[in-house]
DNA sequence: TTTCGTGCAAAACCTTTGCAAAGTG
DNA sequence: CACTTTGCAAAGGTTTTGCACGAAA
């Protein structure tokens, strides 16, 4: 039972997700719940055409996918990271777990860096004036794998 | 004479620069001139319009600054950064002053933040077995003006 | 001279918008 | 019922590609 001070269990977030929703003043719809639960289900950033395909089972229009991303996006349930491709992937943001991105630049594969071990950031950008900061890197590398 | 340890003098910079595109097999042309010109002299990441724009003077291609930037950026003469609006943007890459970008969400404007104000980031992705890590990161954020 | 760079036009690509139909609370 | 959400089609904006001409080493 040595449970951390905060996991993330997909179901959980899922329900939260969907309270968030309602509080917003947003519909809970069939198309909205799949988008969430394949977002708090799955880990790494998604692109929309991901995010599509990981709910082909309903069938529904990429249109649709990128308004709900829009929407959840305000809302601050999931944040946008940009890969350096030209494709906006997003992430469900658990507020319990925030981190940063290790992404390799030969095979993109991403490590999970926990965003506790850099508080000093924060505070350099408090002391620049700045508030509402929510700092989420993408830091590039080449993985122990491809640099062989 | 209080120099720095080591200042980002733009004259010194485009003379490296030239340099380094020789060295990468690539001609020295007006065109790419004005390009390094223009990236050493300003500061702050430009998208490939402003860029365009801003050498007017001898006027080119839009698609010659992409395929010119493309170049830049496999070399590492320039990096390639988000700033979550679609649009790409590029900076000259200063090996002697690396940096990360505090950019307000609201007014877009953008601080710059020494990199060697965190040197355990490189330390704790090195630990993953990541290498060539050059961390530059955009911070997201609202700035005073735009609190207020 | 041979290879590389550029301009132009067109295509590819991701994302957004408008409108009518369907669904939600 | 009033209002929001969705699908479809089309447009918008950025970036890439092909090819012929021009310029650099």
């Amino acid at each position: 039972m040595k449970s951390k001070k905060s996991e993330c269990i997909p179901s959980e977030n899922l329900e939260t997700a969907l309270h968030e929703l309602k509080k917003a003043g947003l519909k809970v719809t069939p198309t909205r719940k799949m988008v969430l639960l394949h977002l708090t289900n799955a880990h790494g950033p998604f692109s929309i055409e991901e995010i599509h395909a990981g709910i082909k089972g309903k069938s529904c229009n990429l249109t649709t996918i990128y308004r709900i991303i829009s929407h959840l996006e305000a809302i601050g349930l999931v944040r946008r990271t940009d890969l350096g491709d030209g494709v906006a992937r997003y992430e469900y943001h658990c507020a319990e777990h925030p981190h940063h991105h290790l992404i390799c630049r030969e095979c993109k594969r991403i490590e999970i860096i926990d965003r506790d071990l850099f508080p000093e950031i924060e505070e350099v950008a408090k002391s620049k004036g700045f508030v509402q900061i929510n700092p989420c890197f993408e830091i590039y590398g080449v993985c122990k794998n491809c640099a062989a």
